[in-house]
DNA sequence: CAATCAGATTAGAACAAATCTAAACTATTG
DNA sequence: CAATAGTTTAGATTTGTTCTAATCTGATTG
């Protein structure tokens, strides 16, 4: 199998990513893959739809925010994102996958992982009738010292 | 100091809600009054600013909209009310004051209360620099089980 | 490697929640 | 009871997100 070059190529070859598209059964468009670098190439992040479309733009890549918000919500169905909901009016988008809960700063709305190792929650109570529980989510709201 | 009774009383004298909006600051208007009796008397309760509309109209309150939205801010800022963000798109305003935690069942968009008496989070870590915590919020997700 | 076509992308319209505006109203005060 | 600061309102506006219908493209097939 060859794999050849095309757009935009910072130093890191492309075909971990389009196998990793692939895996979660997304056709890897020029779109996808692009974003999926923007994404998850370099480190653990959060973003808005509207973050990563401007992000886009700046790198030049030809991405309308319609497709911003598909890739975003098939992205998370496939299970390569979460979505963090902390303050109403937007959704946020994780690439961390792991056992991970948020600080989140209502003055400045940064958002922050820390790892759920370390972590105790206990006592949570039986889940009502018919329900089990999906996941347990801990946001610590964080406001300025004083 | 009087305390009132808060039993379930069919008739009930709107004196202390009106001591109630005083006490936050409020002017007591036919509007915030009839609000206040519609969140506060009978037992806690989670609302959204359109099902307290629908709901007002239903009892032939004449409320507008924008009215319901003020209200519930300033409520929340008097610390009347608690918001509660589990979905993104809409806000849920809490009666319930006491420290609590939140059940959301993500495919009926339930939201219930849980007592934190007998939840133990333990192991958050220390506030970035600057920052103090604010709110330990715990939403356990539910799915339906199978 | 061209034709095909399901699936993907797109601009722009539509939608929903929430806020804003500025004019009309009302609870309080003097 | 008049003055006024605070409140309410309809409707416009803003913001985030989804929808629509037309166009395009990656994968498959012959």
């Amino acid at each position: 199998m060859r794999y050849h070059i095309m757009g935009v190529m910072k130093d890191r070859p492309f075909a971990p990513m389009l196998e990793r598209l692939r895996n979660a059964g997304l056709r890897p468009t020029r779109q996808r893959l692009a974003l999926a670098r923007l994404l998850f190439e370099g480190g653990n992040r959060h973003v808005t739809a509207e973050q990563l479309h401007a992000e886009a733009r700046r790198e030049e890549i030809a991405v309308s925010l319609a497709t911003i918000y598909n890739t975003l919500n098939q992205f998370r169905k496939a299970g390569l994102l979460r979505e963090v909901v902390v303050d109403s009016g937007r959704s946020w988008f994780d690439t961390n996958l792991e056992d991970h809960h948020h600080f989140f700063h209502e003055a400045t709305g940064a958002l922050t992982d820390f790892e759920a190792e370390g972590l105790a929650v206990e006592g949570v109570p039986r889940a009502p009738r018919g329900t089990e529980i999906d996941r347990v989510e801990v946001i610590v709201r964080l406001r300025d010292a004083g």
